[in-house]
DNA sequence: TCCGGAAATGCGAATCAATACCATTTTGCC
DNA sequence: GGCAAAATGGTATTGATTCGCATTTCCGGA
């Protein structure tokens, strides 16, 4: 694999944004520093980098790939609120890895590709702020809790 | 929502179908019984049917969606060898439903897409045959098993 | 049964993401 | 510097899905 300097932007740029951008945003950031890049030179690097495990190929819901500089394992979410994707973190996190890993061979499988639903830390704090304003007009506040069992199989 | 010969031609064919098809693929199958029915038809149909909780869209990896006449939850799998998606079913799945959904309201997080990676039991079923002939002629098989861990976070 | 408006259809055009093609650079290496 | 292999830019093309709109079908009420 030659170096280029078209590679190595790409790569760069995608290492230092953290919003798993679609090969188009990277096109539109990296256009202004290396002008005459083209959009097939970017799909063709990222594929190549993919494919080899530089980056990350994130195949989510929605018409476009998005990619990932940090190729280590960890897991993706969508805001239902904005639609960007985001990194989950948690503790907990790893109990899902241990019992998936556990549970592949007996179903014959190698992987699984999740997608989590939920609302980013922006948009949270966000609503948090709306809420907390709300309640003080009104004050009557209802709470609900707890996830139905059917949204884990169907994504919803 | 009224009705029509073609909604009622997609849902019916849609269920009989197992093979999780596409917008093209039932327009394929239906043709012939449905002389002139259209593939814009066919997408707003299922998109409506989908929206109202009759079927199920799949959001999969690859550029296709594909639909799925039982819009109860479940599991979905792509083999690997013929690319087919196919339904996971086991016992053990359950733990992972139970975990997912104790685990939801903690990540601020209301459902997961899965897609996991496998073997559909046809093609599992040919590599057992040739296994089995190759360990006939030739003496010595090795045996791999376990799959690592990395594999879960990245759906590899 | 007939009618009118709402709903749905068929078909062609448009859109959007991703790839393919290919002549022209760039790169790594002697 | 010079050459073959690799990579690029730009354009054309594909593939999946959606849109627009004139026409047809459906359905509840007169």
């Amino acid at each position: 694999m030659n170096k280029t300097v078209q590679r190595e932007a790409i790569l760069s740029e995608l290492r230092k944004m953290c919003s798993h951008p679609t090969a188009d945003e990277l096109y539109a950031v990296l256009r202004p520093k290396v002008p005459q890049i083209s959009l097939g030179t970017i799909y063709r690097n990222l594929e190549d980098m993919a494919s080899r495990g530089v980056i990350r190929k994130l195949e989510l819901t929605g018409r476009q790939k998005r990619f990932d500089g940090d190729a280590s394992p960890h897991y993706h979410a969508r805001c239902r609120v904005c639609d960007r994707v985001f990194n989950l973190a948690a503790p907990r996190l790893d109990e899902v890895d241990r019992l998936l890993s556990s549970l592949l061979p007996e179903l014959g499988c190698t992987g699984v590709y999740m997608e989590w639903a939920g609302v980013c830390p922006a948009c949270r704090e966000r609503e948090k702020q709306k809420a907390k304003k709300e309640e003080k007009e009104e004050n009557h506040g209802e709470r609900k809790n707890g996830v139905p069992l059917s949204a884990v199989r169907t994504g919803r």
